[in-house]
DNA sequence: CGTGAAATTGAGTGTCGTCAAAACCAGTGG
DNA sequence: CCACTGGTTTTGACGACACTCAATTTCACG
């Protein structure tokens, strides 16, 4: 299912979009340099503060997204407070929801984050040309299902030890994601607080603190600076992430 | 965003076709007569029985298929044989992962289900030709990760209790669509039994029994032979659900 | 009826949530 | 350099909700 992109001369590329892992790995490679620089006139580049809202619960959202750097939770909540991460946008992943005006989840940054967005309307328009972008836009939507469902096993299933160790696993292999089982160690940011790897497992603070530090009093996790953590034994991390 | 469907008469439609589902609300819509014929010829109806596994994890898939009546219950296992429900498909849902040789998830006749299925080659040829059938897909996608990160919410955050009312209400509002929250009364079929329904909500099945005679003692809901529910009062059901 | 499976009910336990206090950390200003 | 502040994280004590194990009842089907 490989096809060949034609590899037209950089000139017609605009600057904007030159390096930009988008065009390599995300959305825009479906486009080619005519396109480019048609959306490439409207698109404007951001840089977020944590914590920044980009998008709020029933708001109209007027513009999408390319993540080019940082990270990105989705989340809902209950009426009474209660809140849950619904999924982790990382760069170059596609930000908005296609075909509905009004979103029913909120976006946030949850590290500091570099955007390029674009206004709705261009993006649709070139939806409708470029059968293209809609193909990368499935396979997208495609992959975030398969890792939806894949938490709503750990939402449902499995224990406060184990969904912690998943969690490690995920962002260590997001990190890296050349990582191999058979390496032991590897070292890494937690993009998240407590209070947000919490809402993302279902949990409380105080219960993933106490996981957090039951895997590094049996030394599979070092933890400095309460962000920089070590994997000691990836094996070990993996044995308890309850396959 | 609704298109009008050009009506060709109905002397091209192949007659399996002619009052099928899938081609008013379902992918087929998104074919034309012509290609509808070539797809037709290669297709094929099944009836398949409760507990019947239709795709197993890890096979490789090779055909598509639209639900025309019943429920498939999609799932996910760790190794230890715990189990949770990723998703539920209706009719006319489009049941297949396109663009994956290998499943991650089975796929399971959770009632007496009857499909229409395709060979896997005929349905990848036709989403290269048509991207109006690629775009429907993209629709379902988005609609089914929609629906997959509500769930989150409900693994994550809810109690028993709200978990079983809000399983309840989906149930409700999927057997009638037009379903309004100000009728105070429905009646329908459980699709699942408890141990589905536990390992849809990530619960155990004497806890979800429990939730409902604690429904029913309450007099929110009736409940015969197992199977048949009656909601009388929708409102209440909604109100113990968490929004 | 009689059988086996599914569902309910009960008693007891454990995991995780709640509430509260202490420790830690980063940044600010004396 | 040190004290002070606000926020985040850790730790502790306790309790509740949901799980486990077990017995009973109900249901579907011969």
């Amino acid at each position: 299912m490989v096809t060949v992109r034609q590899d037209v001369h950089s000139t017609g590329i605009p600057v904007l979009c030159q390096s930009c892992e988008a065009r390599h790995r995300g959305v825009c490679g479906a486009l080619d340099p005519d396109q480019l620089v048609g959306l490439a006139k409207t698109s404007s580049k951001h840089t977020i503060e944590p914590g920044v809202e980009l998008i709020g619960d029933a708001e109209t959202v007027d513009s999408y997204s390319n993540v080019l750097s940082g990270v990105v939770k989705l989340t809902k909540s209950l009426s009474d407070g209660r809140q849950q991460i619904v999924g982790l946008q990382f760069a170059p992943d596609f930000l908005g929801r296609p075909f509905k005006v009004e979103s029913a989840i909120n976006a946030e940054a949850a590290t500091a984050v570099s955007l390029c967005s674009f206004p709705r309307a261009s993006v649709e328009r070139m939806m409708r040309e470029s059968p293209e972008l809609e193909h990368r836009l499935l396979k997208q939507t495609l992959n975030e299902l398969d890792e939806a469902r894949d938490w709503m096993v750990t939402l449902g299933r499995k224990t406060a030890a184990e969904k912690v160790a998943s969690f490690l696993l995920m962002i260590a292999r997001n990190i890296d994601p050349t990582l191999d089982p058979n390496t032991n160690s590897t070292s890494f940011e937690l993009p998240l607080t407590r209070a947000d790897i919490a809402d993302f497992l279902g949990l409380t603070i105080e219960t993933v603190s106490r996981q957090l530090t039951r895997l590094r009093t049996d030394s599979v996790i070092r933890i400095d600076n309460n962000r920089h953590v070590t994997v000691d034994s990836l094996a070990r991390l993996a044995s308890r992430s309850g396959a």
